[in-house]
Formats: structure tokens, C-alpha cells, sequence
RNA sequence: GUGUCCAUAGCUCAGCUGGAUAGAGCAACGGCCUUCUAAGCCGUGGGUCGGGGGUUCGAAUCCCUUUGGGCACACCA
């Protein structure tokens, strides 16, 4: 369907054109004065200066052509040049009815449908999933889903950390632990167990204390790097304790993600990238972009235009090894060798930009991908604690995501145990809007920007939170089972034109779905959904403030308002599962 | 130091390619439940859009400058 703001756009070209002025000052946009308009034109006045006219003359000239529209109830020119709209309550309805008999809400799918890879979560399998990991895969989560609503194919890959330094910390510290197992014996050439010899426990437990002891005991830490390098050149025992290390933490990271409606197509890591390293550095080498500084091997990106220092794109340390450049640059070789996406989408920490800066520049200049394919960085901003400053817990240490989800289950539980001490489904249901306040809170922010989380705001159902969202469709869905309760059936009968301020409002909000939808996916903007559903949650609680529905005694009447109610309730179900959360049937 | 992002109500945030009186929410105060979930709705008060210049018929928005912050600047990821 047709995004209402191109079709009013459209009758407003046939009048410029019509009363002899180009139509290219025909715009029409979403009125900022809703007290006076729904739609209006600003382009008299810009057309002003070309036709050396006094504004309100064009505009006056213009709305003489308008009124005969009949998509339009209400037009007229107000000085000193703006054309003020109202769009019919008839058009309206039909496009209502549009929306309600389409599938997809009037949203069309994209014409030329791109295969977009989303490189999102990236959680080191070292560690614990932290809060710091919760953005990026709430954000590539959203990103991913808004990608998929648009019609293109997605691929989301979680992109493990899993091949740095932090591997050999974990390897010299269990071979300090226990010596004696075969994956440090170099002259080992049985299988090796299938039985990893540590636990997820212990496996969090082992990293922590060695990349500290690696801050103080420099021969401890040069040990860790001998074995990053030779982990890297092959050795077979620690690429059988590689395959531990990710087994032991995949398990646990899939639960975590699962917990968090987060899921990634492909579970792929630094360490996939590894077998397309060598070729890929002799060609650039062959091709005569990389060279040796300071014994490193590096490629020159910065450019002409550049207002600042880009230093060149490390590929190779000076002891050989390969660091992150390397592996993001071979997995830019990987994806496009078994995926051949038209786009990949990074979504990271901002603080990572340089360095995305530095890998798509040296993937362009080395031929790693065609001009067609375009690199997207996403960087997002800091999870800050009410005082401003990175999150923390109450001890001042890194808090995990598990512990944060649960102490938002805790404060949601409580609410409804306040609330309605019958429901026997607190619990479950305090999960499901406990993850809606943790996302939204997130998502309701402009990923770029540093946000301040604060759990008492974000579980609370008043304003613009994830449980008010979530509580405006448990008043739709209510409403409806009380309706069949009634006896009564759903049947598909047409939305009838509004007859009520708040009616026509909900219905205006509702037909702006199609174009948000699309401004965040081209902006990669979730925040622009959660605006969209705070707006639409504020016009239907209106609407519901002032309709009695089940009350309603003209039966027609009442059967085009419960699909209205139905109509509502798809466009915001669609938009939060965009947004990656759910809602429940009562809360 | 160089670069970059940010600065909007007491607090948390919107503000589309410049447009009419800068918007929400929280907090404060005041209304609305014998009727669909009051986890709601309605109303009141609260802003020199960090400061100063400029472009424009018109600037929170674009340009310059200044102040105060965040962040990044090749062998960690």
C-alpha cells in the first residue's frame, strides 16, 4: 500500500500542477500544529521566492485545486503561506480497510530484497555474558527483525570472541592447573578426551584470574601470547581445548540468548575465520597494498579526506600473530565467500568505530568486497547506572546479565502480587514483561547515545515504558475475549468511517505504520518503532477512555470497532516483535 | 595535542530533508472507578533549546566561534 503521506503528496502535486505552479514544492508532511491540521504543505512559501508572489496568494491558489479532493475534508491556506489539511473520514476508513485485509498492514515488501548480514552479541566465550554485551544484542536482535519485516534475507551472526590473547591466557592458566593433561603434551598423538576438563564454573572462574595475574606477571603474560601464536599456527592440543572452551560456553550462551528472545542463525566465531588468513595476507601482500613497519605488517587507509590521523590497518603483530584486524578482515572473506550479502551490518560498541573505520577501508582498497556491498557500523553507547557512570553492581563489579534480568523478574513479580494477588501466573508472566522492560528501556533510546538504566523507571507502566506498551494490548485482548464471552462472533465486517476526535486519531496514528516501519529500517533506528507504539498506545487508551465498546448497543457499530481493536492490536504486536519482546495475555 | 560525538523543563528523553505557540514521560499539584484491567484517562504549573555570532522571509535543526563533558587515536578485543 501506498504510504498516506505520498498519496495526500499526490493530490497536492495535481493542484500545484493545476494552478500553474511546479510540483515539486507539493510536499506534504505531518502537521506539527495537530490543534489546527493532520497534514500540511509548507511549499508556497518556498515557491514564494520563484514566482516572486506573496506566499499566501500561491497558497490560496493551490487550496482552490485541493478542496476538490476528495481524499480531503478540510483545506485551507493560512498566512503567511501554509495549507492546512484534513484528511476525510471516508478515505480514512478505507484506508483502514486496507490495512486490515493486507497481510503485511499496508507495509510493502522491499521490490529488490538484499541479503544483509547483522555481525551482533559478539560475547567473548571467556566470560560471562555482562551487561555490556546486553545492547548489542538487543539492538542487532531489532535490527535484524526490522531487516527481516522489510522482505530482505537476514542473517544474524552471533560472532563469538574466540580467538585473541584470551585464549592462550586460558590455556597457560590450566596447564599451570593441570599440567598433566595431554592437550601440553606435545608428543601426544591419540585422541583427545571427548569430556572437557573444566566446567562453565570453572571456565569463568579460570579467565578472570588469569588475565588479572597477566597485569602483574609480565613472563606469565608473554607465556599467553606464546600460546595465543602457537594456538594459532595449529598446535593440536590447544585446538582440541579450543573446541572444549567453545562447546563448555556455547551451551551456556545459547541459554543465556534464549532467555533473552535473542537468536542468531549462525554461532560462528574469530577462530571460523582463522583458514582464510594465510591466502588472504598473501594477496594483499602479491597485490602490494601490505607492508612491514615496525615489523608489522600493515596496509595504508587513511585518505585525502580525512580530517584526522587514520593510522594504517594492522594485519599482522610483529611476532606474526594475527589480532582482531585480521580475523574481522578474514571473516569480511568468509561472508562473502559462503553468504555473498549485499550488506553487513556491524552492531558494536561505538568506541570500536576507528577500528571498523580501518577494516572497511583496508576490505574496499584490497578487493575483499565488491563496490555494491556496502559495511554498516552501528555503534551504540554506554549502559550507564543512575549516577551517570558505567553500570555497576552494588560491589563496584561487572554485573551479569543473568543477575540483571532476575532482579527485573523480582521487581515485575512484585507488581503484579501488589496488583492482582489472585494470578497464579505471576511468575510467568513477570518474565515475559520483565524482558519487555529491559528492552524497551534499551530501545526506546537512540542506539548511539549513552543511556542511563534505571530498573524503577523502566518496570514502571506509567510513561513511555515497555509494560504500558504491553499493558494497552492486554486491554485489547481483554476486551475481545469478553466480547466472544458475550456469545458474540468476530466476523470480518468493514471499518466504518470515524465519528469521534479520539476515534479518528487512533485511526491516523494507525496509518503511519507503513512509513515508520520503513524510516527505521533505512535508519536502523528501533527507537523510531518505540516512539511509533507509545504514540499509538497513547491514542487507543483515549479512544478506549471515552468508547464503551461492550456496551456499544448498535451492533454495527460495535462490530467495526472490534476491528479496529484487532487492527490495533496486529500493528502493535507486529512492532514490538520488531522490537523483540512479547505480550502477555493478562498482566 | 589531533579528531569525533554530545549539551533541550528539577530528572529521563523526543524533535523527520530548517517552518506556525519547542514536545512527551517522571517528579509536584488537582480531578475521574456501581459500566471493557485505575499497571489507565483528563487537567495545572515548569524551558534565554550551554554561551556568542552568521546564513534565511523563518534556526533547537545549517555554518563559524566559545565553554563544559564523553570517547577514540597501530602490535588488547
Amino acid at each position: 500500500m501506498k504510504k498516506i503521506l505520498d498519496m495526500i503528496t499526490e493530490e497536492a502535486v495535481k493542484a500545484f500542477s493545476a494552478a500553474g505552479y511546479d510540483a515539486k514544492y507539493a510536499k506534504v508532511t505531518l502537521s506539527n500544529r495537530p490543534d489546527l491540521c493532520e497534514y500540511q504543505c509548507n511549499g508556497a512559501m518556498a515557491a514564494a521566492k520563484e514566482y516572486k508572489k506573496a506566499p499566501i496568494m500561491i497558497a490560496n491558489a493551490v487550496v482552490e485545486e485541493l478542496v476538490k479532493s476528495e481524499m480531503l475534508e478540510e483545506v485551507q491556506a493560512v498566512n503567511p503561506g501554509f495549507i492546512n489539511m484534513k484528511i476525510s473520514a471516508e478515505f480514512l476508513s478505507s484506508y483502514m480497510n486496507g490495512m486490515k485485509d493486507d497481510e503485511r498492514l499496508g507495509y510493502d515488501k522491499a521490490e529488490h530484497p538484499r541479503t544483509i548480514m547483522i555481525d551482533y552479541g559478539g560475547p567473548n566465550v571467556a566470560k560471562p555474558l555482562h551487561v555490556g554485551h546486553l545492547r548489542s544484542a538487543i539492538i542487532g536482535e531489532s535490527i535484524k527483525r526490522i531487516g527481516r519485516l522489510a522482505g530482505h534475507r537476514v542473517i544474524g551472526d552471533v560472532h563469538l570472541g574466540d580467538w585473541g590473547l584470551q585464549m592462550g591466557l586460558i590455556i597457560m592458566e590450566l596447564k599451570e592447573r593441570k599440567p598433566e593433561l595431554v592437550y601440553f603434551d606435545e608428543n601426544y598423538t591419540g585422541v583427545y578426551p571427548e569430556e572437557a576438563p573444566f566446567t562453565i564454573s570453572e571456565l569463568e572462574e579460570i579467565y578472570p584470574t588469569a588475565s588479572a595475574r597477566s597485569k602483574e606477571d609480565a613472563a606469565y603474560k608473554e607465556a599467553a601470547m606464546q600460546a595465543t601464536f602457537e594456538l594459532q599456527q595449529g598446535r593440536k592440543g590447544y585446538q582440541a581445548l579450543l573446541q572444549h572452551i567453545l562447546n563448555v560456553s556455547v551451551t551456556d550462551l545459547k541459554r543465556n540468548y534464549a532467555n533473552l528472545n535473542v537468536d542468531f542463525d549462525l554461532w560462528k566465531g574469530e577462530s571460523d575465520a582463522q583458514p582464510y588468513i594465510p591466502a588472504m595476507v598473501q594477496e594483499m601482500k602479491d597485490k602490494g597494498f601490505a607492508y612491514v613497519s615496525e615489523n608489522a605488517l600493515v596496509v595504508d587507509v587513511k585518505e585525502e579526506t580525512d580530517t584526522k590521523e587514520v593510522p594504517p590497518c594492522m594485519i599482522l603483530k610483529s611476532d606474526g600473530a594475527s589480532l582482531y584486524t585480521t580475523t574481522d578482515l578474514a571473516t569480511i572473506v568468509e561472508r562473502m565467500k559462503l553468504y555473498a550479502p549485499d550488506e553487513i551490518v556491524y552492531v558494536v560498541d561505538k568506541r570500536q568505530e576507528m577500528h571498523f573505520v580501518q577494516v572497511f577501508r583496508c576490505a574496499r582498497k584490497c578487493g575483499l568486497v565488491d563496490e555494491h556491498v556496502s559495511l554498516k557500523f552501528l555503534g551504540f553507547g554506554t549502559m550507564n547506572g543512575k549516577d551517570g557512570k558505567p553500570f555497576k553492581t552494588r560491589e563496584g563489579g561487572v554485573m551479569r546479565l543473568e543477575y540483571l534480568l532476575k532482579d527485573i523478574n523480582e521487581e515485575m513479580l512484585k507488581k503484579i502480587q501488589e496488583t492482582r494477588p489472585e494470578e497464579t501466573e505471576a511468575e510467568a508472566i513477570a518474565k515475559i514483561v520483565g524482558l519487555a522492560a529491559v528492552k524497551y528501556g534499551d530501545l526506546s533510546n537512540q542506539a548511539s547515545k549513552d543511556y542511563i538504566f534505571d530498573v524503577d523507571r523502566f518496570t514502571s507502566s506509567e510513561g513511555n515504558t515497555g509494560p504500558y506498551i504491553l499493558y494497552t494490548i492486554v486491554r485489547i485482548k481483554s476486551i475481545l475475549k469478553k466480547y466472544e464471552e458475550m456469545g458474540k462472533v468476530i466476523c470480518d465486517t468493514a471499518i466504518a468511517p470515524c465519528t469521534a476526535e479520539s476515534e479518528k486519531a487512533l485511526m491516523l496514528e494507525l496509518t503511519k505504520f507503513n512509513a515508520v516501519m520503513e524510516n527505521a529500517f533505512e535508519e536502523l533506528a528501533p527507537h523510531k518503532v518505540c516512539a511509533y507504539i507509545y504514540d499509538l498506545a497513547n491514542a487507543f487508551n483515549k479512544f478506549y477512555h471515552e468508547t464503551k465498546i461492550l456496551a456499544e448497543e448498535d451492533a454495527a457499530k460495535q462490530a467495526s470497532w472490534i476491528q479496529l481493536l484487532l487492527l490495533t492490536r496486529r500493528v502493535l504486536e507486529t512492532c514490538i516483535d520488531v522490537l523483540g519482546f512479547e505480550a502477555p495475555e493478562r498482566m
